[in-house]
DNA sequence: GCTTGACTAGCACACACGTTCGGTATACAC
DNA sequence: GTGTATACCGAACGTGTGTGCTAGTCAAGC
């Protein structure tokens, strides 16, 4: 299967047929894939498809008009946005760094998360990240679980948020509360005692928890 | 829009057109749907696509080839199933109840629990509750988390299982052993400590936890 | 009887669209 | 040099496919 190299153009491909789907409905035909990236004759786009074929991105139907569409794998990238949502798995998350929040496009990563909007209904820059280590079962959550973190600089009184400390370097999923010019990191665990932080300055919002995810076996 | 009374033959072309679409990737000719619905001109077929567009079925591009598409409302309905996964919410889980396991038909529940197979791909007798109460935080979870359950009578070692222990009416969460006779119920904090149980008859499993899912906010 | 509207069949036409073939250019190996 | 593989172009070819036209059937209403 994929050959992993894939030329510019191969790559443009694979992307219009993907949205040319989504919003029309059906497939893209030879010419219109071969206008979109920028190919004069036909037989060139048909060259390269047989290609991307060859290599497990698409399938065709050969002799049909518009025979052609995405494996499933890729497909998924490009289903409506409406009813589903496509997560981008960004990295890790333990309590000796700070979140990384990485500038990659979507499309980029490979590793992404799917959930129904059933799930979660919020827009914005939405990244999953994968919990390191038994750091974080003071806010309920355990080595190998999935968060869904949405980018947030600040944080509204409650929520539950992913912040860095500078004084301790530590990063830690706490409920926030902002109180007389203190901060108060409360466990997600009734039992357990909060954070008192007099200095705001040293509570780094890194992003906003808006959903955990833990698969067993 | 819909005028409501559809002749046999024009609701078996939406049921053609969905199926095919969803089997193919893409819609079928004028001719194809005619041959699906016994229609030996195409003229026909045109003529009954016309007016299905004209109450708000289906989407036609003219002039383009296999330029027809259900619209959303109907495409939904068509969409591949192997792809999510609808779970009925059969109650909650609370410390002091066994687990209720309604016989309820999955489509006579009005609350279900969408997912996509990326987060569970087991096939069976899933369910989810919805947690009440904090008796279960030595399990990592928390008050209002949902937890998809399969149904199961057995576990095998390790499995995180719910449990009904009959001699003291408690519902648990627990990683599940049975050594030399005896069960081990291990919390997933790792903090905390074992049940040992001598007499396996008293835990009755009430089914396996394959997710568990904490929306906040 | 006649007309009208809904539905159907058959078929030819024109263009939409995939395929094929002859070429060109470049890079690399022998 | 010759040969081979990759990547591209342009044009012709043949089939795929929507459209339009003519015509027939049947029931409802006059």
């Amino acid at each position: 299967m994929a050959k992993g190299k894939l030329s510019t153009r191969q790559e443009e491909m694979i992307q219009f047929i993907g949205r040319f789907s989504r919003d029309k409905g059906y497939p893209p035909t030879i010419r219109q894939i071969g206008e979109a990236v920028k190919i004069s004759s036909t037989s060139v786009v048909n060259y390269n498809l047989n290609k991307l074929e060859r290599d497990g991105f698409i399938l065709r139907d050969l002799k049909v008009s518009r025979g052609v569409r995405l494996t499933d794998d890729y497909s998924r990238k490009f289903t409506r946005s409406s009813d589903r949502l496509t997560i981008p798995l960004a990295g890790v998350i333990f309590a000796s760094e700070p979140v990384l929040v990485g500038d990659t496009p979507q499309t980029a990563t490979d590793e992404v998360i799917e959930l129904t909007r059933d799930l979660i209904r919020d827009e914005g820059d939405l990244f999953a990240l994968r919990v390191k280590g038994n750091s974080m079962i003071d806010a309920m959550v355990s080595d190998g679980d999935i968060v869904i973190m949405k980018k947030v600089d600040r944080a509204r009184n409650g929520e539950m948020v992913a912040v860095w400390l500078t004084d301790r370097n530590e990063t830690t999923l706490k409920h926030f509360f902002l109180e007389n010019g203190r901060v108060r990191l409360q466990p997600a665990n009734p039992t357990m005692k909060p954070i008192m932080i007099e200095d705001p300055s040293v509570v780094e919002i890194q992003g906003k928890v808006m959903l955990v995810v833990r698969q067993l076996n």
